[in-house]
DNA sequence: TATGAATGAGCGTTCATTCAT
DNA sequence: AATGAATGAACGCTCATTCAT
């Protein structure tokens, strides 16, 4: 790795760490030169201002969500053939990608949280996050409500907030209330979402 | 009503509109001034500092949320009687509750955002608004499980927190990303998240 | 006198004496603000910026070109009558001015240097002073050249030029040099300075 | 040339346009090494500080200036013979060096600004530049003088000055004004101003 | 030699907070 | 009680300068 991608990653995972737990206000680049055992000036040629390290932040942010956690390997499943199911999508998101999770928390956290409060950082996310995950997740629930497995009187959007805020729940709270990532916890909790939204989700068999 | 509280009311209003829109950290003392339509200084004569300013706004929160929103009526059906169902219980939130939670979501929003940030007033709000209600939950859960109506895999943190956050997301996503409250749309999605629920957390009939 | 332009004079006085020695570039505000005994924030109060502080030189420099030197007592000879010589143009600048300009030299020394480098100020000095002054001039030179005063090989403009560049040179050389203004030695100059233009300009009688 | 002073030539070169234009202490050394085309180390590889460059401007334009501008070839009219009259040094001076003079003036307007906030530049500029030029004036201005041709009112010091002002008032205005420079309109400027200061400075015939 | 990387020192600017009236 | 005036402390950012390769 060249010299200046070395000092740009301790720069970002500094100020990554820092931010999620202060906020990106409260976070001041001085802070972020001592964690990363940097001088303070380099952030600035690098990134421009203060906003330019947060914008690279939610890039890296979005690159990592697409390459390595959700979109990606999740796309294949759903749209590759039909016969993947609900059931299937859950697992793969439970068992696989929990620990991508739970590696990358403090990166998302900025990233959900700041989006509240910058408009452009809002769009680039929604542009290339949601929008791509929500569709593809429309295609893969036409062929499951062809299939007669989905209850028709919900919506694509509402199963879907539902799944991401209930698989999301247990990280979340755990986030706000500064408690210790324990995976098999985790996991244990997820399965339980899991139970809830299937049964709620689809139709009685 | 007095002067005094005449005035405190224009400052707590200024304060949650822009702090629910900036952030605490983003937010100028000057600005909440200039909204409220006082001098800057007056907000330090009766706030002491910006922080105190904030715990007033979390009061105020924890005050409303208690008379108003959710504890107090809640806790009426939850412990009253045991024929309460849960199907009830989702009906007076979302019949009775929702315009109360529309008119003081910005109120609401500071006071979910800031707790990441601040451990005084977390542990206030775990104090005064969570943990009552999660004890008086677990009773009204004691009294459905036992007759047998609850899915005995589930916990009931994690029953809590998916009602929680399903019946909250309809709100945190118009908060987030920015969009109008439309009170019959938000009731319509706020039914499907109920039905979901329910048919997800009650065991089959 | 208010309290705030009391300050306000302070923060120009010492802004203008201590650009005029440095330049605006090498001044620091923390200096100003030590000069003028106040605190270097209201520097900023006031004028928002460090540019605005200059552009508010600039505008008092215009404001007492206007007033008190050079324009509105010159503009009263130039457009009063026709028989007003441009003997007496000089006499009355030499006279009559020298103390004033002597006074605000460090004011003057300032705009002139400055207006080299920022465009928006040089648009006002030319609109405000520079341009009100060449006009009232053309309409008293047209009187001046029919009544057959004036060398009719010379241009308006080269004329003006040359009394300004004449009559500033002794202050400029001074300013330059670091020297003390002799007002006595200063006059002297000047004199010699309008024999060889009043000889060099008006025809040979 | 080799391949050093190929670099020096480069770098002085961006340096006089970029301070001619902006100053010296706005202009940056990074801005500076890209007009360039060099990189900002060797910039203090050969001049030690920014202000060794400026140092190294301002004695590049005494040399251009005694070399080839007005100290050497208006040295040897002033002190060649007795019978060259003021008319000719004009004439010289517009005739000759106007080219030289246009082709220098951003190198002339760094030396003669920057001049005034640095004592040791000052010191300089007046040793080899002003100095030597005056003194060989007063000696052509004696000759004159004893043959009665000049105003005995007026003082060396104020025709040198009068003569030098007027001439450089066309390139001045240019200059401040940021016009371009069209060497047919200086000439005709000048050759006025040289009219207007014979007529002045010498004796009525 | 030449340069990309890095930095110390300092600047303009902000903002919560205090104080005199 | 209420405010205009003032400020200390810090922050984001800049830039001439150095260093390692």
């Amino acid at each position: 790795m060249g010299k200046r991608e070395e000092t740009e990653k301790q720069i970002l995972n500094a100020a990554v760490q820092i931010i999620s737990e202060k906020g990106y206000n409260a976070t001041k680049t001085s802070e972020i030169a001592i964690l990363a055992d940097i001088s303070e000036a380099i952030i600035f040629k690098y990134y421009k201002t203060k906003k330019g390290l947060l914008t690279a932040i939610v890039n890296k942010a979005i690159e990592v969500l697409g390459r390595e956690l959700a979109y990606k390997p999740i796309q294949r499943i759903l749209t590759s053939s039909a016969d993947k199911s609900l059931d299937e999508v859950f697992d793969m998101i439970i068992e696989d990608r929990i620990q991508l999770i739970l590696k990358n928390h403090a990166l998302l956290k900025v990233m959900l949280t700041e989006v509240q409060y910058h408009t452009d950082l809002r769009d680039l996310v929604l542009d290339q996050v949601v929008n791509p995950i929500f569709k593809d997740f429309r295609v893969f629930m036409k062929v499951q409500r062809d299939l007669g497995l989905i209850d028709p009187e919900l919506d694509d959007e509402i199963i879907l907030r539902m799944i991401a805020s209930g698989l999301f729940s247990s990280v979340l709270k755990r986030v706000i209330m500064n408690q210790p990532f324990d995976e098999v916890e985790i996991k244990r909790e997820m399965l339980q979402v899991k139970r809830i939204l299937m049964k709620g989700i689809m139709l009685n068999s």
